[in-house]
DNA sequence: ACTCGAATTTGACACTGTCAAGATAAGCTC
DNA sequence: GAGCTTATCTTGACAGTGTCAAATTCGAGT
């Protein structure tokens, strides 16, 4: 009955909302290591312990951000596939850009969507989103992948091959990062390996 | 003067290390996020404000862990490098089932030796001991280099490849990680695209 | 023997996550 | 609408954490 747009069941309204919103941006302005819960509460204006009845503590709140994090990162990579020439390599390379470029804008939400191992996500609902993601790596590497074949042997060679370049490079461990200039460093050396990738005959 | 076995110079004698050995204890039984500075004080037995006159804070000490800790990765890699057979290809898989090993028997050291960027690995000297890593690799590396040429896109990449499937794998993202059995889950069939790094003449 | 200085302790502070009670307000039943 | 129930939020407390300042202890050199 209450009206759609002014839905303020309680106290606060949305607060679930408000405190991912709030969390997102601590993460873009002052990294990983200042998310608390207790910042994320003030900059929502509610007290301390009030996102306890919203989230299974502080890994909860983590595990809410990242979920939005994986849509996030899914569409920079979507968008990357749309740019660039539509050839099989190509639309690799566009993807692994994507993927680079996702990391570089958003370091800290990058380093939280990664800092879940396996077990923590599905205890957290994360392997949804997850694999709506790694769905994106499945079609763009399909043209490699003889019918009939197990598509995961390439899918996880460029997998660990773009995830180790972004890490590493975001790490500063291939020179100085620069934010603005899209060159991401040795990024097309690097990826110079995936040129040898064969395409298989289609069924 | 003070005998070269008995130099117990203060109080404690060798805290410096004692609390280092602590802190890689600590790592082993309980994790990256349960190295704290007062339960390795209260390990090596001192009360909890000494760490502080040998490490510039707790990233201090996670810097002296992670030098000692390159050293370990490092013979790591030298160790599996004599391994198998002695042409270019294999050594280059040998080093990189040591880079593995490495991560799957000590995750937590894993974890805090790539916790450091390349600033913060200059601000606490870890460069001798990184790049006294990235040796390995460029020797290894060095067959598949032209003479003359510029060795470093091969080696990052070779990195970029290990790295990411390593963090991966670690990470439980190629399904559950076995401790024991030295398979590494889908390690051979990522390595497979090194094959297809063609030897150079040398010179 | 005495002093000096480095190493260590003690105590405090601000900050964190988490829990237990209490207060508040919304929604529901009658 | 009155009263009850429940989810939401606040308040206050507790055990940890890193870090700093002051006091203390002890080794070594003069």
């Amino acid at each position: 009955m209450t009206d759609l747009k002014q839905k303020k069941p309680h106290h606060h309204g949305d607060l679930r909302n408000a405190l991912i919103r709030a969390g997102i941006d601590i993460l873009e302005e002052s990294g990983l290591e200042s998310l608390t819960l207790r910042k994320c509460a003030a900059r929502a204006g509610v007290s301390h312990a009030a996102p306890a009845h919203h989230f299974d503590g502080l890994a909860g709140l983590k595990a809410a951000i990242a979920e939005e994090g994986y849509r996030v990162f899914r569409n920079y990579m979507l968008d990357a596939r749309m740019i660039g020439p539509d050839t099989p390599h190509a639309r690799l390379r566009s993807i692994c850009r994507g993927y680079v470029s996702f990391a570089v804008d958003n370091p800290a939400l990058f380093e939280l969507v990664f800092s879940f191992d396996a077990q923590a996500s599905e205890q957290h609902g994360l392997n949804r989103d997850g694999s709506a993601s790694y769905q994106v790596l499945r079609e763009t590497c399909a043209p490699f992948v003889a019918a009939g074949q197990d598509p995961t042997p390439v899918e996880l060679q460029v997998w660990s091959l773009i995830h180790g370049f972004t890490v590493l490079y975001l790490a500063g461990r291939f020179g100085p990062v620069d934010r603005d200039l899209r060159q991401f460093g040795p990024y097309e050396e690097v990826m110079a390996i995936l040129d040898a990738l064969p395409l298989a005959p289609q069924a």
